[in-house]
DNA sequence: GGCTAGTCGTCAT
DNA sequence: CGACTAGCC
């Protein structure tokens, strides 16, 4: 059995053991040694795992990027406050929200992972593709993330919440017709993406009062999001101009995100966009899902030879 | 009541 | 990122 795992949460758990250190600059390994401790645990199981990293920032995420970074900045400004009134406690729950993971980080526990032996993967832009990707062409057997978005993203089956027990919940694509807050019966996998980006997601927030209630009462009666804003405007329910051209992009970005293919060893999209779009629509994507990487590039990215966003050799400190 | 939209916690002693 | 919850309709 092989599985692959989503290191975002450990790199962001591990972050908070050491959130002052890292802020400041003081040098630490606290949060390689909190993911090593974890992938040990999970090697005891017989399980072949594959950690996937994330690469690149997406060109439809740089708006919320911008907010967040200034959130941790303030947040970074009130802990050296605290911190210089001798308030250590105060002062660790602002480092908490300033500390940042890095690329850098990565890069240290990917050293560490191959030191013991451990297989890696930074995914050319975002990691639940990525694992979308393996999980859909057999190169694993599971996933094992947080994100709820796996499934929307097209993978038949997610295991989550897993604790440093392994144990955890799996929840499968086919199962969702059994579901009991709401029914998925007569979904489609289309109409299923088509909800979640409705209800709001990553690449565009949902509409004033529309949560995951709405956004599935409203596919489940009317199929489409086409047929959907079409009722909306025939209702006189608000929406901004653009907001169906927006919703196009995001399940765009959704569907067509860049992947790192291990056998082929080049970058493709997650689905074939050859078969259902036009080319004009295919020539305009890399302003959704960013630029095209030639497969020498891709190559030392998926390695991590090279950092996911410059692109640039990494330097000899980190290692 | 149900639902959405904000705030909080993620470590580890 | 999800979990939790105050406060909205």
């Amino acid at each position: 059995k092989t599985v692959c795992v989503d290191a975002y949460v450990w790199l962001h758990r591990g972050a908070y053991a050491c959130a002052r250190e890292l802020c400041e600059g003081v040098p630490t390994r606290k949060h390689v040694e909190y993911f090593m401790n974890r992938a040990r645990m999970l090697a005891r199981g017989k399980i072949r795992a594959v950690y996937v990293f994330d690469g690149g920032r997406l060109p439809s995420k740089s708006g919320e990027e911008e907010s967040r970074r200034r959130g941790r900045s303030e947040a970074l400004a009130r802990a050296k406050q605290h911190a210089m009134q001798g308030n250590a406690s105060a002062a660790y729950e602002q480092y908490t929200r300033a500390v940042d993971v890095t690329p850098e980080m990565a890069r240290q526990v990917i050293d560490a992972l191959a030191k013991e032996g451990f297989e890696s993967l930074t995914a050319p832009y975002e990691a639940d593709a990525q694992m979308a990707y393996l999980a859909k062409h057999g190169f694993v057997d599971g996933v094992i993330t947080e994100d709820s978005d796996l499934i929307a993203h097209g993978c038949a089956s997610v295991f989550t919440k897993m604790g440093a027990d392994g144990h955890g919940i799996e929840i499968r694509y086919g199962d969702l017709a059994r579901n009991r807050d709401l029914s998925f019966v007569g979904f489609t996998p289309e109409m299923f993406l088509e909800m979640c980006v409705l209800s709001g997601c990553d690449y565009l927030p949902s509409l004033n009062g529309v949560g995951i209630k709405k956004a599935h009462g409203l596919i489940r009666r009317f199929k489409t999001y086409t047929k959907v804003l079409r009722h909306m405007k025939f209702e006189g329910i608000s929406v901004p101009r653009d907001y169906e051209a927006r919703f196009e992009d995001a399940l765009l970005t959704f569907k067509f995100q860049w992947v790192y293919c291990p056998k082929r060893q080049h970058n493709v999209n997650l689905n074939d966009p050859t078969v259902v779009l036009d080319e004009s629509t295919i020539a305009d994507l890399p302003r959704l899902i960013g630029a095209y990487h030639a497969p020498t590039v891709a190559h030392a990215l998926a390695n991590s030879a090279v950092h996911p966003m410059t692109l640039e050799t990494f330097g000899k400190a980190v290692a």
